[in-house]
Formats: structure tokens, sequence, C-alpha cells
DNA sequence: CGACTTTGACCGGCGC
DNA sequence: GCGCCGGTCAAAGTCG
């Protein structure tokens, strides 16, 4: 499938700001409490992949008796873009949308169309830089593709 | 006509 | 115990 074109068009800015965030190389995102208690998933960047390979991670392999079920697979990164509707590839299907106090900016919420697949999805601007964009995604795709 | 977006309401967790 | 805050539901509306 060409869904790899789709996210190699902007598949640069992603991960610089990804790769940024991981290494702390932006305070204003590290510090912001969006992400506070975001546990990221590390993904190959150079692998040319989407998310959906990034969240195949399965951070309860090296867990020993009690297993964190509350604790999905989430993954955050910063785009710069104008629109929030980034077509990844998948079908999304928004369910909420909500205001939240430390930003003027709304934050939308969307959930895998795919019957079977809960994968989730926060999307919202950043309140510091209006021209970036906030991606939150949350769980493991069950399918392939879309 | 069907599928999806929109938007306020509702609910549960947490802090005070 | 109450109020704030973030997340989800669901009815109504809109678009193709």
């Amino acid at each position: 499938m060409e869904s790899n074109d789709q996210w190699n068009y902007n598949a640069s800015d992603q991960f610089f700001a990804f790769e940024s965030w991981l290494e702390g190389g932006d305070p204003a995102f590290a510090a912001s409490e969006y992400l506070q208690d975001l546990p990221y998933v590390p993904v190959e960047i150079d692998a040319g992949i989407g998310i959906g390979s990034a969240l195949h991670e399965e951070p309860n392999s090296s867990e020993t008796g009690t297993e964190k079920k509350d604790v999905k697979e989430r993954f955050a990164f910063k785009t710069k873009s104008e629109v929030e509707i980034l077509d990844d590839g998948y079908k999304w299907r928004k369910y909420g949308k909500k205001m939240v106090k430390n930003s003027p900016n709304p934050r939308n919420y969307y959930k895998c169309a795919v019957e079977g697949c809960s994968v989730k999805k926060r999307v919202e601007r950043d309140r510091e830089d209006p021209r970036y964009v906030i991606t939150m995604y949350e769980g493991v795709h069950n399918h392939q593709g879309p």
C-alpha cells in the first residue's frame, strides 16, 4: 500500500520533533503537561515506518508478576502542520472535542473506524506554537491496512 | 439514504 | 463531600 508515501511527506518533521522530545531537546514540549504521564514507545526512525509499526512494541515483555494492563502503548509526537487532519492511512471517526484548561485550543478525540480495532488518537495544537500539532496515539492496530 | 461530524451532556477519578 | 478536569456517549445535523 502507498500509505508509506503518505507518511513520508511529513515524516521528517514528525520524527525530528519526536527525537528532540526523546532526547529532551525540546524543553517546552517535554515539560508540557500533555505528556507528563505519557510513556513513549521507541520507534525505528530509519525504517520508513508508520505509526502502526511503532505501536507494535509491547512493554510488558520485561514485566514479571503483576502486569500493567492499564498501561497501553502510547505514543506522541509533534508535527508542523496547518491542518490537524493528517491522513495516516487509517480511517478515523471523531468522537469528541474538548477544551483543555492550559490551552486555548481544543483537543480532538478520534478512534479507528475498523471493527475490532480500538486504537485511539488525540490531536491538539501546541499551546506555545499554534503552527504545531501534537498527535497522540494509544493502542495497537489489529489490522494491517485501512 | 447512509455514514460521518458536531456538540452538549454525562460520568468517573483526583485533589482539596 | 464537593468541585474541577479530562474522557466518552449519543442525538441531531450535515455532507456526499
